[in-house]
RNA sequence: GCGGCGGUGGCGGAACUGGCAUACGCGAUGGACUCAAAAUCCAUUGCCCGCAAGGGCUUGUGGGUUCGAAUCCCACCCGCCGCACCA
């Protein structure tokens, strides 16, 4: 027997046994009437190595998913790589290493150190999205949305990161800034591929209702969708003789429209201009504005500019000819690219019309100064005036539709997904251009496309595959002339927005899955993951499904039925970073103290969805604390079992039926692992000292003791998996993950005697003893026998007694 | 500006349904063991007054509801995150 708790050698032991026994793996066919459990942690991006979010992800998952076992349901806990991206690029263009080398060595150390964390992984399903046996099947449904016409090809101006050197994503640009590397991303015309999210916008939005996720997270992707409801108006402009429609979401507000403002980037802008004196200073207008970086332009407080244009439109409510604008306010990528401007009740326009000294006519009795956006009656309205304006919005839009001046309309923030990239390491799109035949798709038979060498991965403003040139000529697979594959790949939230379904059938070589098999185990029971991906990843997760299932290839609407998201791990209160070198990695902590200590660690550090700080003081408390479990159940396992206990239940006996009823609510329906160690570490507390009263000869029994050791090791399990498992069989003989999770008896929940809180005037004065289930009027009586109550009492008259059963009594007095 | 989250001892945090504020851990102090140290074990530890018995105060601030408020309501302050000229 080991002197102290040696984590090395246990974790080693038990890590062998897990490898050897396969323990972890999980076949797809079930018994009847076995539950299953799908628990996911977001796939790992590999680079270098793995980092405190990680141990903190994993860690969560883990603990789930190793209660949810001893519950009895059959879990899905498997593992894979996000492996294609940017970074592993950028490595070669500065060191020449193949991507795919440097790859393989960062998936290999992250995969060594999750074994040595010894999460529980059914890694026959392990895959990394850079594998020809995983893009094959991204391609194949990237074929599908084609066919759908749910992927195409379209011109239009798209966000530029020149350090990058590729288009990016609406969602990849934050703050005007590039997502990745916080360059400013410029506008650029572009041709490029895109997938037609915006199709499922309302399902997007009405399905968030069905899913179990964290308000924030819904709330981001509502308004990252960003639905309004309104009206679509037609304003006419008889000089050209052309129809300009607008949207708006107050019909209502239309007899106060005063002037009309276009975006610079409005196609008809110059054109209404064209030939008049006003075109010199429109150009110069336009051209300046469409130069600036959406950084410069979205600044803040910054004041309003334009230029009028010369032109008026007709308002269709009431023939008013008002003048044209073009303003850089206004944005072409939302809406039409035109707006009517009411300046009374839009705090815009009205900024807009106090520059340009423009007229501001209310035509809402609502209350405060102009500009006001609240409700009220309608004024200045023609034939509407006196009425709601809630009420004549409605009308207002049935008149104009009548009319053909306008119709209902919902418009939404939400962009088509931009997915093609300039870029070398990423999953190729598997489509041919050919001159005669047009966009050609790859026949399913002939994938994967396969990603070819090049000598030279720098970015030139197109993809490093165009060098390629034996790769890029191939015949066309329609008509058999000379054509050139696609050079762009993927963006890499393709691969990842359906490796949750892979997952369920990794292993699959004819399919990208059988439906039957991914039915059974999707959606994901419990998705855990970081909330930076509230929007990106999740979001185009959720599309995948809902196109995959009208497709007809899976049977669900939803990807993740509950979503857990992790707070940060911060190091002296900011985020780790190498500029602030505050960067600690969970190795230096698992090769100290253990896995296990590491594991517990972050979680017992605080509520898992917020932010934590970590502090290597802390780890070493945890470090005592699972020392003192190894000690503790060391010396009792060379103890005799000792007869059974005694007639009445210890107090020891009722602290570990305690701790499993918290350990499972705080596990099964909170997620608050803190106090559910924080539990374990008390029945261990108690346990020693129950230990000194054994060895003083007192009451306590050796079995009482071992019970509550052995108990100590099963509740542990699902945070120190290893010493869990130690300690379970030292106690028993037996291991601890075969073992049903332990039931509290509710016998041993209730206490025989209560401690009552004696209050005079709502003031804590004493605390009394009293039975159980003692009467109102027997607590009372215990509560007034005290002396220091009867002190406070005496000389005063109780005018009410409030008693809560085995919990307080109450006087008041005057 | 809009939306969300948060503010509790020296520190991380607990208090789940309005009923003992400060569980558990860290740190600190004292003691045991030791030649000594480490490790370990035991005890104390919200603040103030008091020799003590005891008393008073305390959950960002100010009000309110209640026998009773960290918890509910109103007003405000501070911090963090997301969105932001989206018509």
């Amino acid at each position: 027997m080991a002197e102290r708790y040696d984590p090395k050698a246990i974790e080693a032991r038990w890590q062998q046994v897990w490898a050897d026994e396969r323990t972890w793996e999980v076949a797809n066919e079930t018994a009847p009437g076995v539950e299953r459990s799908y628990v996911l942690e977001m796939l790992p991006y590999p680079s270098g190595e793995p980092h405190m979010g990680h141990l903190k992800c994993y860690s969560i998952g883990d603990a789930i998913a190793h209660f949810r076992r001893r519950r009895g349901m059959r879990v899905l806990h498997p593992m894979g790589y996000d492996a294609f991206g940017l970074p592993a690029e950028n490595h070669a263009i500065k060191t020449g290493q193949h991507p795919r080398d440097s790859t393989a060595e960062s998936i290999a150390e992250f995969k060594r150190q999750f074994l040595e964390w010894g999460i529980s992984i059914d890694w026959t399903r392990e895959f990394g999205t850079h594998e020809p046996r995983y893009y094959r099947w991204t391609q194949w449904i990237f074929l599908r949305l084609l066919e759908r016409g749910l992927a195409y090809r379209q011109e239009a101006a798209v966000n530029w990161c020149p350090k990058d050197q590729t288009v990016l994503a609406n969602e990849q640009v934050v703050d005007g800034r590039c997502e990745r590397c916080g360059t400013p991303v410029e506008a650029r015309q572009l041709e490029q591929w895109f997938l037609k999210i915006t199709d499922y916008a309302d399902r997007l939005l009405d399905d968030l209702a069905t899913v179990e996720w964290p308000e924030h997270v819904v709330t981001m992707q509502r308004n990252w969708i960003g639905r309004s409801e309104g009206a679509q108006v037609v304003f006419r402009c008889d000089a050209l003789g052309a129809d300009y429609p607008i949207f708006t979401t107050r019909p209502d507000t239309l007899f106060g429209a005063t002037f009309f403002v276009m975006a610079p980037e409005h196609p008809d802008v110059i054109r209404l201009v064209e030939g008049t004196e006003r075109e010199a200073e429109v150009r110069d207008y336009v051209n300046r504005a469409v130069r600036e970086s959406a950084e410069e332009r979205g600044a803040e407080a910054r004041e309003k500019t334009g230029v009028p244009l010369g032109r008026t439109v007709t308002n269709p409510v009431n023939g008013e000819e008002i003048p044209i604008f073009v303003a850089d306010y206004v944005l072409m990528e939302y809406g039409t690219g035109a707006i009517m401007a009411v300046p009374a009740h839009d705090e815009r326009d009205f900024e807009f019309a106090r520059r340009f000294g423009l007229p501001v006519r209310r035509v809402i009795d609502c209350e405060g100064e102009l500009p006001c956006t609240g409700d009220g009656a309608m004024v200045n309205g023609g034939r509407f005036d006196g009425r709601h304006n809630r009420e004549a919005f409605a009308q207002i839009v049935e008149w104009l539709e009548s009319e053909g001046r306008g119709r209902p309309a919902v418009n939404y923030k939400l962009r088509d997904w931009l997915v093609s990239r300039q870029r070398y390491w990423g999953c190729p799109i598997p489509v041919v251009h050919c001159d005669r035949c047009g966009l050609v798709p790859v026949p399913d038979e002939d994938l994967p496309v396969e990603l070819p060498d090049v000598e030279d991965y720098a970015p030139r403003g197109r993809s490093p595959l165009a060098a390629a040139e034996d790769w890029v000529r191939v015949p066309c697979p329609r008509c058999g002339e000379e054509a050139r594959r696609e050079t762009d790949t993927m963006d890499t939230f393709v691969d990842s927005s359906w490796y949750f379904l892979r997952y369920c059938d990794a292993l699959n070589d004819t399919a990208a899955w059988d439906r039957a098999v991914v039915d059974a185990w999707m959606p994901v029971d419990q998705y855990i993951g970081g909330v930076e991906h509230a929007i990106l990843h999740l979001m185009y997760a959720r599309f995948f499904v809902k196109a995959l299932a009208d497709i007809g290839l899976v049977g669900f609407q939803e990807p993740f039925a509950r979503l857990f998201t992790q707070g940060m791990i911060t190091r002296e209160g900011s985020k780790m970073s190498k500029s602030r070198g505050n960067v600690i990695s969970p190795r230096d902590y698992v090769d100290r103290y253990g896995a296990d200590t590491a594991r517990c660690y972050i979680l017992y550090i605080g509520p898992p969805d917020q932010d934590a700080d970590w502090s290597d003081e802390g780890v070493g408390g945890i470090h005592r604390f699972l020392a003192r479990l190894w000690r503790i159940a060391s010396d009792v396992a060379e103890r005799a079992p000792g007869a059974a206990a005694g007639a009445a239940p210890s107090p020891l006996l009722r602290k570990a039926h305690w701790a499993i009823d918290k350990v499972t609510s705080d596990l099964g329906e909170r997620f608050a692992f803190n106090t559910a160690i924080a539990a374990v570490i008390e029945l261990v507390n108690d346990a020693y000292r129950y230990r000194e009263e054994l060895v003083a000869g007192g009451e306590a029994t050796a079995a009482d003791l071992r019970f509550a050791v052995a108990t100590a090791g099963s509740l542990i399990f699902p945070f120190a998996p290893h010493l869990g498992a130690e300690v379970y069989e030292l106690m028993t003989g037996r291991r601890v993950w075969e073992e049903p999770w332990p039931e509290a008896d509710p016998a041993l929940l209730v206490a025989e005697e209560v401690e009552l809180v004696v209050q005079v005037n709502g003031k804590l004065r004493d605390r009394v003893r009293a039975p159980a289930g003692a009467a109102e009027e027997e607590q009372e009586r215990l509560a007034r026998e005290s002396p220091r109550v009867a002190a406070q009492l005496d000389g005063s008259d109780v005018v009410k007694t409030v008693v809560v059963p085995g919990k307080l009594v109450n006087f008041v007095v005057r």
